[in-house]
DNA sequence: ATAAGTGTATTGAGTGATATAATACACTTA
DNA sequence: TAAGTGTATTATATCACTCAATACACTTAT
């Protein structure tokens, strides 16, 4: 497990991926579900590294491309920000969700699955949420 | 493109990932699209690193583990040799399917998709077929 | 026996991504 | 002025990946 909770967002890291991608995926997820509120302020990088007792620089990389993707805003001396702006969240949420899609599909295409044999692989598999 | 056909497979290898992971995957999917014979030879190591102009080491890398899955089996001083076992490529298929899905399903999870809403991201996008 | 073609193992080297540490600077607010 | 922000720089370390070179073990054909 070794999960952190630091404001108000869940962490919980590994060594299966770079760390400064999973800070960023964790953050945009709980930006997505609107776990945490628009305009609202995260952590401070040196806070947030300390809490997941990780380098600040690795922090600030994520930051850095949540402020890239505009799903957050920084402002020097005072901290990084999400956005106010819903519409932005959304179309990132079903940007995100398309290229998922795709990549299913890619996959799917890979192994020589048709479209309507993907479709019934789907179909007897109602339940994965949460 | 750059692209090479070597043992009647296709190739085109890139950066974007480990080379010995783009050639493990890529003959994976010709065993599971039948593009290649149950039983059939493949490319010698030394043959199938000229063609692609990659190592030898990296090439044997692809073929392990292609072993260790049991897609293919190997005769030392002979060669390696698709699996003539039509139920292993299945169920390896079907495996690679399921992880496809559970994948898919995660990562909209992670973005507040709830069941029915990836049920019609999906509805809405039929073709996806080679 | 010998040679050629297989897979396999080892050693060494180079590169790039990732992560850390330490430090310094610029800006904002109290 | 001090404390808290983001930001930049430099150096170091580690790891995965890849390559090069070489050697060994085994099989088959000659």
């Amino acid at each position: 497990m070794n999960e952190v909770t630091v404001g108000g967002m869940r962490f919980a890291l590994d060594l299966s991926q770079p760390l400064y991608e999973q800070v960023l995926k964790q953050i945009r997820s709980s930006i997505a579900k609107g776990e945490i509120a628009l305009g609202e302020k995260i952590p401070s990088v040196r806070e947030m590294a300390q809490a997941l007792m990780i380098n600040p620089n690795t922090v600030m990389r994520a930051y850095q491309e949540l402020d890239r993707e505009q799903l957050t805003g920084t402002r020097r001396g005072q901290g990084t920000f999400i956005t106010t702006d819903a519409d932005k969240v959304k179309a990132i949420r079903y940007r995100l969700a398309e290229e998922a899609v795709d990549e299913f599909f890619a996959k799917l295409s890979s192994l020589g699955f048709t479209a309507s044999e993907i479709a019934a692989i789907l179909r007897s598999r109602g339940g994965a949420e949460q």
